[in-house]
Order: structure tokens, then C-alpha cells, then sequence
DNA sequence: CCTACCGATCGGTAGG
DNA sequence: CCTACCGATCGGTAGG
């Protein structure tokens, strides 16, 4: 009856909402995440659980939110200890191919797969996918730029064509893996990116 | 009156309805490709629609039939031209480049979008999808295999590593392209598959 | 090819 | 958090 527990139990529920909703939508859509789905599968009325968002979009946002505190817990979050410039880049790669060999999401990586479904449209969800991958990819220059000036990559490196290709290895990585079922496509991931970062 | 004429206007209806389907698919999505918006928009009733097709699932095979229509006429067909081997190959790619560049269908590339949208279900569309990918990539593979045997690529080219890789720029191309309308983007594909068709 | 209709489900709200 | 409900739309069918 305390109010911090109602305060804790309605942290939770939100919390379990948020887990399901990631999962549904990481293997289905963030479309394909309807309210009447997820309040049947969770065992609650729809009304409560809009409740907690208000409106599918809000939910949508917060989904995303989520999901980029998973992504940042696996992989930048796993590598903190790695030697800045080089190492470091190489590791917060390992990582990202290791999220997806894990399948940490069902589904594969749902920036992916929500970016691919939201970029041919306006709005705030759009813009907060793009947000996120904008943010990664400054994450990433970051480390080339550093790796360079510690002469660990060569000094006339072209930053955004190695991120560009880098994006591309690890789209290739999450298609490979969900349409293909093709195990070995990490080893393939992680040959691409050593030749990246050592034959240039 | 003639039977003749009446064949030839439901053939025409059938392609009005496939191009406009194409068009909705590519923007946004195989399943927000919806029977009653399609009517609407093509001035028809849902069950005159629905006659050319049966169903909404063999509507979306014909949808992704008719995509590959396209991919075959505006990539491989653009360049039957060009001398076998490492020519071709980089032909072909170079085409596969220009047909993303020019936004030959709005949302980019259908396959991309569909084969993301559909890689975490089951069914006949997930796999006349992964079919098709399939397919294209068999043909990557002739042309890289001519152009080991012309001596044009090294011999001990790992052929499957240079297909990874060439999908890898292609899905690049796409992500930025659409998400970001990066027009540089382009330019980078040409960039990586010229490191990859030479430095090797 | 049409009108007229079906049950199911969508996101969301009123009121408690 | 619930029940009970809203209008809109979904894929699809009957009958012509």
C-alpha cells in the first residue's frame, strides 16, 4: 500500500512492456507491434497498457529507446577497457559482430530492420532511427580519427568511406544471418573488417 | 466485343495494378501493400482487384515477380553487352550502383526492403524472396569465377568472401541513400568496388 | 468488373 | 489497472 512500491510495480510493468514490445518488434516490425497483440500476450487490457505510453507512436519512440540502450550495453558498453584508437575501433567491431552472431534480439539487429521500414517515411519515429544510427556512426568516426593520428591507420584515410563500408559489412552480417541462416557469415564479417583496418 | 480486346484489357488492368503495387511495396512495404488503399488509388473496387489475384499473399508473389522484372530489365539487361569476366562483373555492379542511384522505384531498392521486412517470418513470400537473392547472387558468382579463369582476379579469389562483400556495398548503398539522402553515397560504392575488383 | 456485406482487428477513449 | 465501447479498416466472399 506504500507508494513506493506502486511506484516500483508500475517501473516494472512498463519495463516488462518495453521487453516484449523489443522482442515483437525486432523480429516483426515496429508496424507489426499492434496494442491488442501485445496487451493479449502480456496478459493485460489494452486501455492499461496504453495507459503507460498514451499512444502507439510514444511506444514506438520508447521502443526504440530500449533498444538503443541494448545495443550500447552489448557493444560499446562491452568494450570500455580497449585501448583507445585502433584497438578500440577493432573491438567495438568484435562486438558488433558478436551482438549479432549472439541473436541477443530474435530477429537480428532492429536497427535494421526498423530503419529499412521507416526510411521511406516522415515523422518522429523516422527521426529518431536516424538519430541513433547518426550517433553510432559519430561514435565511430571518433575512433578511425583518433587511430589515425596515432598513426595506426594511414594518414590520408578517407574516415567516411572506411564507416560506409563498415556499415556495409555489418548490414551484410545481419542479412546474411536472418534470410540465410548462413553461419558463416560472421567469419566472413570479421575478413572484410581486417582488411579494412590493416591492408590500408 | 471481340474476346481478343477483353484478354487484352485484363492484362492491362493486371499490369496497372502490379506497377502501382510495385510503387506502394517499395515506399513502404510488402504489408502496407493493402487491398482496399490499392483500390482506391487505382479507382476499382476491392473485389474487382481481388479477382486478378485470389488472395493477398499470391498479389504479394506477383509483386515480387514483377520486382525482379525490373532488377532483371534495369540491371543484368542493361549490360549483356559488355565482354565476359572481370568486364562484365564490374558492369553489372556498376548498373546494380546506377539503378539505386536513380531511384528507378520510390523507397529504393524493393528487394532490400522486402527481404528485411519478411527474413523473421515463414511462407511463400519470405521464400520466393530468399529465391530470388539467391538467384542474383549465383550470378555474381559466374562472373566472378569467369573472371578467376581469365586471370583478372587472383586465383586463389575466395568467391563467396567477394560476394559478401559486394552485397555488404550495395546494402550500404541503400541505408544511406535512403535514410540519410546522402549523395555521396554513390560515389563510395564505386569507390569500395573498385578496392575490391583491384587490389586483390 | 460491381454492390453489399462478413467477422476480425486496428488504435484509441469514456468512465470507473 | 479494468470493462465496455467507438469508428475505421483489414482481407475476403456472395451474388450478380
Amino acid at each position: 500500500m506504500s507508494p513506493r512500491r506502486s511506484v516500483a510495480d508500475t517501473l516494472e510493468t512498463r519495463q516488462r512492456i518495453l521487453d516484449h514490445s523489443l522482442a515483437i518488434a525486432s523480429a516483426e516490425g515496429l508496424e507489426g507491434l499492434t496494442i491488442g497483440r501485445l496487451a493479449t500476450e502480456l496478459g493485460m487490457s489494452k486501455a492499461g497498457l496504453l495507459g503507460h505510453f498514451g499512444t502507439k507512436e510514444t511506444l514506438q519512440l520508447a521502443v526504440v529507446d530500449q533498444a538503443a540502450e541494448v545495443f550500447q550495453r552489448e557493444v560499446p558498453g562491452r568494450v570500455k577497457q580497449a585501448p583507445s584508437g585502433l584497438p578500440h575501433l577493432r573491438a567495438v567491431c568484435e562486438a558488433w559482430v558478436s551482438y549479432l552472431e549472439r541473436e541477443v534480439l530474435p530477429g537480428g539487429c532492429f536497427f535494421t530492420a526498423a530503419t529499412t521500414e521507416f526510411d521511406g517515411r516522415s515523422g518522429r519515429v523516422r527521426d529518431a532511427l536516424a538519430g541513433m544510427n547518426a550517433l553510432w556512426r559519430r561514435d565511430l568516426r571518433i575512433h578511425v580519427r583518433r587511430a589515425i593520428s596515432f598513426g595506426e591507420l594511414p594518414a590520408d584515410t578517407d574516415v567516411d568511406q572506411l564507416i560506409y563500408e563498415v556499415v556495409g559489412i555489418m548490414l551484410a552480417l545481419n542479412h546474411f544471418l536472418q534470410l540465410e541462416h548462413d553461419s558463416t557469415a560472421p567469419a566472413r564479417a570479421r575478413l572484410a573488417l581486417d582488411r579494412l583496418f590493416t591492408v590500408r
